[in-house]
DNA sequence: CTATAATGTGACCTGCTAGTCATATGACCT
DNA sequence: AGGTCATATGACTAGCAGGTCACATTATAG
C-alpha cells in the first residue's frame, strides 16, 4: 500500500502520477516499468515517489486495488435485468458488462491485464509470421471438416480457429506448468487421470463446435 | 539466423550454449534474459557470442527453428493410428502427440511458449491470491448451476471452472486488443458484429459444457 | 618454418536501472 | 520572531545491461 503521505496529496497531482503509472505498465509490463520514467511522466521528483510508495510493485497493487473497487461499483450500478436468470445467462451478462467496463477504461484494464494475463497470446509483433502458420493450419483443418460434413457448414471458421488455438495454447501452458511439477513428467502426462482431463476439455470444445452456428440461431 | 562460424563449431560445444539459452529464457522470458548469464553458463566469452549470434532474439529464433524442426519428425514418425479419422479425432491425436513432445523436451518447449505465450495465465507466482478469488467466485457459480440442475450433476467442477476462466481471459484479451485498434472502442464493443461474436464464443462454450461428462461417458 | 586467416578473449564503454540521502522549501504552531 | 515537522528535491551510488575492439591464440596453407 502506498505510504499516508500519497494520501495527502491534492487529489489532482495523485491522478497524475496514477495516469504516468498506468500508461507505462500498460506499455512495458511489471518488470521492465521504469520508476524513471514514471516520475518523468509525472513530474515529481525521484525523491517523492519513494516517499509515496516503496517500490513500483506497491504503485501496481494499488492500480489493481482501485481498478477492483471501480469494478465492482460498476457492476453493482448495473444489476442484472432479471433477477431470476440461468447461471449461463448469468455468465454472459457478466462478460458483456466486463466488455463494457473494459472498454470505459481500456488503459487501465490493458495495464493490469498485460501484468497478470501477459502481453496476449495473439498480438506479439515479432512473431506474427509464426503464429499466421498456426493459424493458416487450424484454418485448413476446419474448412477440410466443414467440406467432409463434420461440421456445420454455416459455422464462422475465424471463430473455430479461435476456439481451437485457444485451448492448444491453455492446454500446452497448463501441461507444462502443472507437469513441471511433477517428479516424472512424462509418466504424469501419461496417466489415466491426465489424459481423462484433456479428453474431456477436448470434449467440451468439439460438442461445442460440432453444431454451432444452427443451433445459435435458433437459441438467439 | 546465427553465423557461419557457430555451425562450424563442433556439435558438443553448440549444445552446451543451446542448453544455457535454453534455461535462460526458461526462466527469464525474452526480452529479461541476460546475455552475460548466457555467457558464462555455457563458459565461452562475450566476444565469442557476438561471434556467433546477432544477439539473443537471434538465439532465440535459432530455438524456435529447432523446435519447429524436431516438432515435424516427431510428428511424422507417430503417424496417425487410423488414415480416415473424423478431422476432431485428428485434432485429438494431434494435441495428445503435442503434450508427449512437450513432456518429452520440457525445458525446450517451456523456454519458447514462456516468450511466445507469456508467463502463463494461471501460475504468476505473484499474484496467486488475487487469482483465487476470481476462480472461487467461478467455482461457486458452477456449483450452483449444478444445484439448479442447469448443468450435468456429474460435471468436474474444477475442469469446468477452468473452461470459464480460460473464455473470460480470452475475450478480455482480445477486446483489449482488437479494440485498441479501433477509433472508437465503445461503439466497435457496442457494434452488433462484436457482440455477436461473443454470443457465438459463448454459445460454443456454454453448450460443450451444459452436458459434457454423461456424453463424454457415453461416447469413450 | 613462416605467413595468413579464423577463432577466442575479457577489459572497457555507454546507458540504463532501483534506491538513498543531505539539503531545501514551506506550512503551521507558540 | 523562532521552532518544528511534513514534504520536495536531484545528485549520487552501485549494479547490471548490451555491445565493441585491440589483442592473443590456434589452425591452415605454402
Amino acid at each position: 500500500m502506498p505510504k499516508q503521505t500519497f494520501f495527502n496529496l491534492p487529489s489532482e497531482k495523485r491522478e497524475t502520477i496514477i495516469h504516468a503509472a498506468v500508461e507505462e505498465f500498460a506499455q512495458y509490463g511489471l518488470e521492465n516499468a521504469s520508476t524513471n520514467r514514471i516520475v518523468e511522466n509525472s513530474g515529481i521528483s525521484k525523491g517523492s515517489f519513494y516517499q509515496y510508495f516503496e517500490d513500483k510493485q506497491d504503485v501496481f497493487m494499488y492500480l489493481l486495488s482501485v481498478l477492483e473497487r471501480e469494478k465492482m461499483e460498476y457492476f453493482q450500478d448495473r444489476h442484472p435485468p432479471s433477477g431470476n436468470m440461468d447461471t449461463f445467462e448469468y455468465f454472459r451478462w457478466m462478460i458483456k458488462a466486463g466488455m463494457e467496463f473494459n472498454s470505459a477504461y481500456p488503459r487501465m484494464t490493458q495495464a493490469v491485464s498485460r501484468v497478470l494475463l501477459g502481453e496476449g497470446l495473439y498480438y506479439g509483433k515479432n512473431f506474427a509470421d509464426y503464429r499466421a502458420k498456426t493459424t493458416q493450419a487450424l484454418s485448413m483443418m476446419i474448412q477440410q471438416a466443414i467440406e467432409r460434413g463434420e461440421v456445420d457448414p454455416s459455422v464462422d471458421v475465424e471463430l473455430a480457429v479461435m476456439v481451437m488455438d485457444t485451448w492448444t495454447n491453455a492446454i500446452s501452458t497448463y501441461i507444462l506448468n502443472e507437469g513441471m511439477k511433477q517428479k516424472d513428467i512424462v509418466r504424469w502426462v501419461r496417466s489415466a487421470r491426465t489424459q481423462e482431463k484433456i479428453d474431456k476439455l477436448l470434449y467440451v470444445m468439439e460438442y461445442g463446435l460440432r453444431k454451432t452456428e444452427s443451433q445459435f440461431m435458433k437459441s438467439s
